[in-house]
DNA sequence: CCCATATCAGTTCAACTGATATGC
DNA sequence: CGCATATCAGTTCAACTGATATGG
């Protein structure tokens, strides 16, 4: 899948929405907001999924592949894992699994902890991340349209959505 | 599934991951802002989904009932809410499936073409649409923190993305 | 006949629950 | 012992591919 179509509707379907909104509902800028994160991270998704396949890796394994890159020892217990990116453990132990199989990732004992494991990037996987976080810079992560105070601005009230959901405990 | 945990992080993990990539690869801006839309989308998409729990619906099938709501009769062929939605055909089918399932939603055939289908809100589907608008209403759609000046700027750089992006062909 | 609409069967992916082995 | 780490089995959900029935 490249493009998740909507190519050729004639109008801008969240705007249109929002109008309606506005008239049945009342005030439409939460429900415009929620509604253009849902489909910008589905346009973004499918075009970092499309730049990643070349090397037969998702979004999800692209990004632990990143956390792995910038651990101290290109390492990581499953567990730091799970809690960087917000995933439940099943699913870390299902994303490293993959990226084992695809050999970019191995296991290791954890010398610290002999119930942890540790995820370690391979000559491959390294080589992979850099690889890939070129091809994605090449395209500024499908945000080309933003100049960089847009970008910042943009980062800075997600953060604190972020922060009042719970992405961080403190401040 | 309440919250995705993340509670409990002493730093943040995308500034934090940001400061390193600026380091390691180089700018940074539109990494941050990729990875805190899909942050973002998970953290919202999991507050929406506890909240319409008690309706038995997923926010996308929520999504699929407010398109029906606003549509002139209340119905709309399958393939005019794969447009609007922005989903594959098959996703359709399987969303109003499970609206039908629900008693939400009916099937009816297209008068205006045999081939056609039409998917219409129910007397409990209008109901469900309703009370679960004011639900989500009542909590701001969890942007409770952004005033309407930041949620408007949000949404018109997210508008930029989208339109770019090709959610809507002309300009 | 070709094309459009919708469905069906089957796959992939990621998140979840609940249960379990192992070590702190 | 209770608790933490990771895995396993099985479910749900949504997106996809490819094939098919039916009608324009």
């Amino acid at each position: 899948m490249a493009e998740p179509a909507g190519l050729g509707l004639p109008f801008d379907p969240i705007a249109r929405a929002g109008e309606t909104w506005e008239r049945e509902f009342g005030p439409a800028s939460a429900m415009r907001v929620a509604t253009s994160v849902m489909r910008v991270q589905q346009l973004l998704l499918a075009r970092y999924d499309a730049v990643l396949k070349p090397y037969g890796i998702t979004f999800a394994r692209y990004e632990a592949l990143v956390l792995l890159r910038f651990a101290r020892r290109a390492a990581l217990p499953l567990k730091v894992m799970g809690e960087r990116l917000m995933v439940h453990p099943t699913s870390v132990t299902n994303i490293v699994d993959r990226l084992v199989a695809s050999g970019l990732v191995e296991r290791r004992p954890n010398p610290a902890d002999g119930r942890g494991v540790l995820a370690g990037l391979t000559d491959e996987g390294r080589d992979v991340v850099e690889r890939a976080t070129r091809d994605l810079m090449a395209i500024d992560f499908g945000l080309h349209m933003l100049d960089d105070a847009a970008r910042d601005l943009v980062y800075e009230q997600l953060r604190a959505v972020r922060l009042a959901a719970g992405d961080v405990a403190g401040s």
